[in-house]
DNA sequence: GTCTATAAGGAGATAGAC
DNA sequence: GTCTATCTCCTTATAGAC
């Protein structure tokens, strides 16, 4: 055993810098980038000193992927939490206009979302673990639960719901990228109900048949 | 008249070293994103003084702007290269998976042109007027070339032409930023074809009622 | 216009007291 | 574990010679 002097009481009060640290690095990275958010308006953010963060986290990459990850459990629940209070058995052109209008409402109106993509995809090429990450945790729970959607429910007739759900999950996803993260709302404007009705007449257009 | 000394070689060999500074600052910017990219780094791949530099396009900032404003117009001629040599007068199906085809290979073997929306994107937000740049230069034009085709083809019966494009379009470059850019595709994996055909399969679902 | 040399400040990271 | 103080290096930007 090593002479860990370390109480209950005062661990936690370490584990409380860590997460104020997490939380100041969180604000700090998202909101400057990697690159131009500097260690030492991040220990002030989080109300240390800066030899804590370092004694905490290593160094400025460490614990960039520490706020990342944390990130990706964060939004990993919001994606979650988008699909679960559905009124189970609906028509799936009502169930699908649901989930797709709810979707674009949350993301396009959560700026820190948007940061928190931005970064994601800016950084991709030099952290491309931390991209990794959002596809397994985020992407993927996310595009698994709407296949599972379309798999239940064989009256809508799809030929290959596996790439159903890359459709939808495109369509809209990169309308927020353009519309709100790029800013092109006033330049291609276009609402949020005409995408979503003619993606859901799209992908239910056998019933018509 | 101002006492402009400079002759017409001189002044070309004063906007070669602009133009060798725009590709120098480009290389360093697509590399290592905006803020981590040295103005010393950009001095030496151009083979100029870092004074040149200065001289030349004032600050970091506005040297940035030009080499985006560079790049979307670069990107824009890859776009409008990417629909031309269609054999015109073919079945929709075919055309649409030609379009789709042609577009995923050309993206998805790009390194280039992939940093090129890292940073328009990871940007966005410090950046917003060249991120309008590539909404307004680069996807609006790409949008409305298929747009037309999709309205120059009646027999498609498409309720909302302007709306379907999207669908296409953001389903085809969602997916080079998961498969690609976010290092997704052996978490995700999803060839080409099946996309594809998925997509305009939905889109000429008509022709089959 | 272009260079060399340098200013002025901020960056990441650590030493050493407590 | 946490702090203050500091080291070292690199950053953007400019002054002044040619």
């Amino acid at each position: 055993m090593t002479n860990t002097k370390t109480t209950n009481k005062e661990r936690s009060k370490s584990e409380a810098k860590a997460e104020a640290i997490i939380k100041g690095a969180m604000q700090e990275f998202l909101k400057h980038g990697y690159a131009a958010a500097s260690m030492d308006k991040i220990a002030k953010t989080a109300k240390v000193s800066k030899a804590t963060v370092y004694s905490h986290f290593g160094d400025k990459e460490s614990l960039f992927s520490a706020v990342v990850q944390d990130l990706v459990k964060d939004k990993f629940q919001t994606v979650m939490g988008l699909q679960k209070p559905q009124s189970l058995e609906q028509e799936p052109k009502i169930v699908l206009s649901q989930i797709g209008m709810r979707m674009l409402e949350n993301t396009r109106s959560d700026r820190n979302f948007q940061d928190f993509v931005r970064i994601i995809i800016g950084e991709s090429g030099r952290f491309p673990q931390l991209a990794q990450a959002y596809v397994r945790n985020i992407a993927k729970p996310g595009i698994e639960i709407l296949s599972q959607y379309f798999k239940a429910h064989p009256e809508l007739k799809l030929d290959d719901p596996e790439a159903t759900v890359r459709v939808m999950v495109g369509t809209l996803v990169y309308f927020v990228i353009l519309q709100e993260m790029l800013h092109g709302q006033d330049i291609l404007p276009l609402e949020n109900e005409r995408l979503v009705n003619t993606l859901t007449d799209l992908i239910t257009q056998h019933q018509n048949c």
